[in-house]
DNA sequence: ACGCTGCTGTGATTTGAGTCACACTATGAG
DNA sequence: CTCATAGTGTGACTCAAATCACAGCAGCGT
């Protein structure tokens, strides 16, 4: 996998120095990226695959933040980075990813010396912050029928299938409900004719 | 108001351009310093008083993000700015308060040139982006004691005072829930010793 | 003093969501 | 094929929170 096709915006002098000092790693799907507490040695970027970024609550909840895909990177990985501070979240492999890890020595010289990475890791805070304000959104203002409508619609969008392979248990723990819940709203919806249920897949009309 | 003492960090280069370009304002305790869609064009550093953040909902929710006081300023704004869009949250002043405004056109200038401006934009994306998700988890993962709980020592921290004086009803609006149900927690609170209940006024213990 | 108006207390009822209990599939391993 | 397992459907119940409906009460203007 060439990175450097889906970051084309980078410039000569940056894709030197990342090419020399970071590192390409392969995750299966499943796997965990990096755990919540964990101190962070290097910003990841997603070439390939996508990521599923979760806080975590004391009492084992997995609240689902938000996805990347490749070209994306995680802001808080990035702020945590810049002050090797421990991570805030949890990130976990949904497929096989690929994933460029930058170390975090490198950050402060990175900002200062290139304009399109600069860009881009403000683009990256941009882009974060607005997903969770929209997770804020949801979990403040909406009921669970509308937050699992968004989150089936968030789900395809990433995906960009109209299928979403995954357990009513799953998106349940996602959206730090109870798989009974979701069974009966995912019900309604089907009679609604929003969707169609199968065996680990919901097809959307 | 000399906001220079305010921000010791910044070096004397940039208190210089800052002295040139930005204006001081005064909002009054309850006016609205930016209001939800409007395009900004200046970020806005807190340097007395206190400013709420909160997110709006179409149907009029308002819901209390957080809190900014002397010598902090708005990421969200900050980042709205730099890409010059619209605003995403709703600024409200709760004292009065004075705010340093700079221009939006000397945000990447002042990003490249001066490294305590640099520091200073890093560190308030990190910590409001920490208190957004400590606001995710408490919506996510908590039940309404236990926020209203992180309310009012939040609301004590920030002011220093061991007492808040606002009405049930405020605190129902922050919170997006209704005056009933804070009224009875807060009751409820009071018997175990935690507060004592007043007219506009709530006394920490 | 009188009467508003805004703040607070409290019961009754309703609703959304979580929990418990259990039945019924598909699917895959052996 | 057969059994085990993971996924799904559904009723009954509980609980937190919202809503409805009032009733006091403090403070203020006149």
């Amino acid at each position: 996998m060439n990175w450097k096709e889906i970051f084309p915006q980078f410039e000569p002098g940056l894709i030197e120095i990342i090419e020399k000092e970071a590192v390409q790693r392969t995750f299966l799907a499943g796997e965990v990226i990096m755990r919540t507490g964990q101190y962070i040695k290097s910003a990841a970027l997603v070439l390939e695959g996508r990521v599923k970024i979760y806080r975590e609550s004391q009492d084992g909840g997995e609240f689902l933040m938000y996805y990347l895909g490749p070209g994306q990177a995680c802001a808080v990985t990035m702020i945590c980075a810049i002050q090797s501070q421990q991570s805030e979240v949890m990130a976990k492999a949904e497929e096989d990813t690929e994933v460029l890890m930058i170390p975090i020595q490198l950050m402060d010289e990175l900002m200062n010396k290139y304009k399109s990475w600069y860009q881009f890791v403000i683009m990256t805070y941009r882009s974060r912050f607005d997903e969770l304000l929209a997770v804020i959104d949801n979990v403040a203002f909406r009921n669970m029928d509308e937050r699992l409508e968004f989150y089936l619609k968030r789900h395809a969008n990433t995906t960009g299938k109209k299928t979403i392979e995954t357990s009513h248990q799953q998106i349940a723990d996602d959206l730090n409900s109870s798989r009974e819940v979701i069974s009966r709203l995912l019900k309604k919806m089907e009679q609604r004719n929003l969707l169609k249920l199968h065996r680990n897949m919901i097809e959307l009309l």
